[in-house]
DNA sequence: GCAAATTAATGATTTATTCAAG
DNA sequence: CTTGAATAAATCATTAATTTGC
């Protein structure tokens, strides 16, 4: 038969494992020379060039970060639904005074709990030099977002800007207040999301 | 249960979505004005206080600045041991395409699909009477038209980037069926080596 | 059972954004 | 302020799953 290639890669089950046990384990932007070795090492299995090893792990990164934007994004929105029925008219005047106020937010999008390095496939597809100093580079790379930090917050104390609340006192030293037209959003990264059109 | 559903503030995307829109469009420390119209905007998206917004302007400008610091250091870091070691292979190539299509674009007119603010939200949060220090925070860049337009650019096929072939050429999807063992990744050994980075 | 039709996954490309150096 | 490097997001396109009518 005509050779008929296909126009894309196909994946052998066995070079998927390996790639996701790679992933698993940290794996997640290879440079060229990670990306050179796993492709040697993979071709043993079937036909597969560089572009495809990088292709896989981008999309795979991209569409977990999505995922996992989606499944939050869900959550805190039924979360919030549900709060805000419950905690609609209590709950407004708790905190006048001082409540040890902590970063709040969650804000980002990632910070799951990734799963520890296991044995480490990685090290066999680090620049050479074998493990030790490169070893940081995987690591390095294996999430972008951080773990929030303490962060001093001593500027915040006794100051009062955060005391006004939305309820209709008397503000002290505000305009009118009108409320602000919606505009149309879109966000260039909360696209699935837009599910919510919570009036008030 | 106690109708408090939450100790702390949870944001919904349309919020999280404007918070960002504003960070982005410059402001970083808003006053007690800022804040007090920002919180009222955001109340009809959902339950908020004054302290939310302030603390999330805090906290972004804190990990911005963290994240910031992190990748210098890792970057002085890789500096020093990859000094010999080319391994930009990949972006290298493909960035050569882009300049390519950049160049050729020209930028002449921002882009498309994703209309932004209709307007300059910044303008709205912005001391009153205007000026003032914080308007150099605001980017003075407005929104770029949009034009829909879609390049129809010549595929430029013949990437010879990322070519790595590894062998001799085989059935797209075929799989060889060599039961050849899997490298040593099979989570066998799935202890925390712990010694696998960390360094800094 | 079995293809055509339809939908879901995912490989491959293009576009936008971010960060920092010049 | 401009630009290059790198990355992430969005999108296009093809293959695999699956549904459906026969």
């Amino acid at each position: 038969m005509s050779p008929a290639a296909s126009s894309r890669w196909c994946p052998t089950p066995e070079q998927l494992m390996i790639l996701e046990e790679m992933y698993r384990s940290g794996i997640r932007t290879p440079n060229a020379s990670q990306i050179q070795k796993i492709t040697t090492h993979l071709s043993f299995y079937g036909k597969i060039e560089g572009k495809n090893v990088f292709y896989w792990f981008q999309n795979h990164k991209a569409r977990d970060r999505q995922k996992l934007r989606r499944k939050l994004s869900r959550q805190l929105q039924l979360q919030q639904q549900q709060q805000q029925q419950q905690q609609q008219l209590y709950y407004y005047q708790l905190n006048q005074q001082n409540h040890q106020f902590q970063g709040y937010l969650d804000y980002s999008t990632g910070s799951s709990t990734l799963p520890q390095f296991p044995y480490d496939i990685s090290n066999s597809f680090l620049p050479q030099g074998g493990g030790g100093v490169a070893s940081t580079q995987v690591m390095n790379y294996t999430w972008k977002e951080d773990i929030p930090q303490r962060m001093e917050m001593e500027k915040m104390y006794g100051h009062d800007w955060m005391m006004m609340e939305t309820g209709p006192s008397s503000p002290p030293c505000a305009r009118p207040l009108q409320t602000l037209e919606l505009f149309p959003i879109t966000a260039t990264n909360l696209k699935e999301e837009g599910t919510t059109s919570k009036q008030f």
